[in-house]
DNA sequence: TACTATTTCAAATGTTAATTTGAATTTCTC
DNA sequence: GAGAAATTCAAATTAACATTTGAAATAGTA
């Protein structure tokens, strides 16, 4: 393969520089310092330190999804339980991945926050992103009295995969072993199981049969 | 009653621009603009910006616990469901408080994935303050496997109350209405309730009815 | 090879904001 | 009320960075 170039160089030093710390703290020498590249070179391929921040999230977003699918290659008419289970081990999987499939939940761990400009909408493409594999297979779960009823049971399911992301010295308390394999296996099952109880307090669908 | 100081004027204007912004973002100015001194008063009474953010963090703390205790005024000798619900309800509310009550969830939000020199320290000690409550009621109910089990159970606890104070957007989401009185009641209970259903998957406690 | 466009680089530039300074003012103490 | 200590304030002083600049180097093209 062809060698990297300065600007591929750059969005990935960005992207392993943005998952450990947040945009103020930061700095766009560092990132060229770690490409190998010059300091001007940031500005001049991406034209600020902003749209290079935006250009590594969604580039971590690809990364990440192409490597663990939010939807685990399931299609619809597996079981919801099924499709709960590949979503949060996804989700799961890419937050204790320490390589590039994991710089995107790091990165929005920060942007979330801290980041302000373009947060909204960087939230909201990620928002549609989960939502559009957790809400149709919540609602073949549930009858959701409402759309907040609905929102909270989705936060619920992110917030239990997602959470530990952000606290200091959890992932070795967790994981004394590492966050590998087995461990991270039953991890996943621990959470899911943790959250099919949860939902089973909301009313069935309707028709939990039918299809 | 007397007066409010300088010092307690920065310390209040700390604590609600550190509740709203990340460290790097927030400045010394804007502080004490906001507490009508001089900006030279912040570093003459604190030391430092850094300092202050220490200072506001504990104070903030103080006041969310003497608000919304996480005991809930409740004792040992209480069923672990109802200390849960408790426990659950008080950072909940803490955590839709818009006033200096919930001052300590939002700094802490920031802090946990921003703010770094410090942030151990901090974080650890919030976290036994969490687990001081928590650990023995989910002991009492739960026969954990290990350390890390009792922690990764406290963790999704933890998880299902504060998670949305990260998401921009999500409080209006979650609470159309506001996030006041029935609504947060009703909140809390299907909280509570997702906790209970998730906790009693884990094998009870070999002598649940003991004492 | 010559000519152009792109890319790299080191050195400015400019901005923002924490921190320091020292004089002025207020408060405290006797 | 006088003197000392603490506090306030406006104006420096620093320091860290993002960004710009313009010259040099490189690559692309005819």
């Amino acid at each position: 393969m062809a060698r990297k170039t300065t600007k591929e160089l750059i969005l990935n030093a960005a992207m392993e520089v943005f998952a450990t710390k947040e945009f103020h703290v930061a700095t766009l020498g560092e990132i060229c310092d770690l490409a190998g590249a010059n300091c001007a070179a940031g500005n001049y391929h991406f034209g600020s330190k902003e749209a290079l921040l935006n250009q590594a999230i969604w580039h971590a977003f690809d990364i990440a999804e192409s490597r663990y699918p939010l939807g685990g290659g399931l299609d619809a008419s597996a079981a919801p339980e099924e499709r709960l289970k590949a979503f949060m081990g996804a989700i799961i999987s890419r937050s204790f991945d320490p390589g590039p499939a994991g710089y995107f939940e790091r990165i929005i761990g920060h942007v979330m926050t801290s980041y302000s400009r373009g947060k909204d909408e960087a939230f909201s493409k990620i928002r549609q992103a989960h939502e559009a594999v957790l809400f149709p297979l919540l609602s073949e779960m549930i009858e959701f009295r409402d759309e907040a009823e609905r929102t909270q049971a989705g936060i619920a399911i992110i917030a239990l995969c997602v959470f530990q992301n952000t606290a200091p010295g959890l992932r070795e308390r967790l994981f004394p072993d590492g966050p590998d394999g087995k461990p991270l296996q039953r991890y996943i099952e621990d959470r899911t199981r943790f959250a099919l109880a949860g939902l089973a307090t909301y009313p069935p669908a309707k028709s939990p049969c039918v299809k």
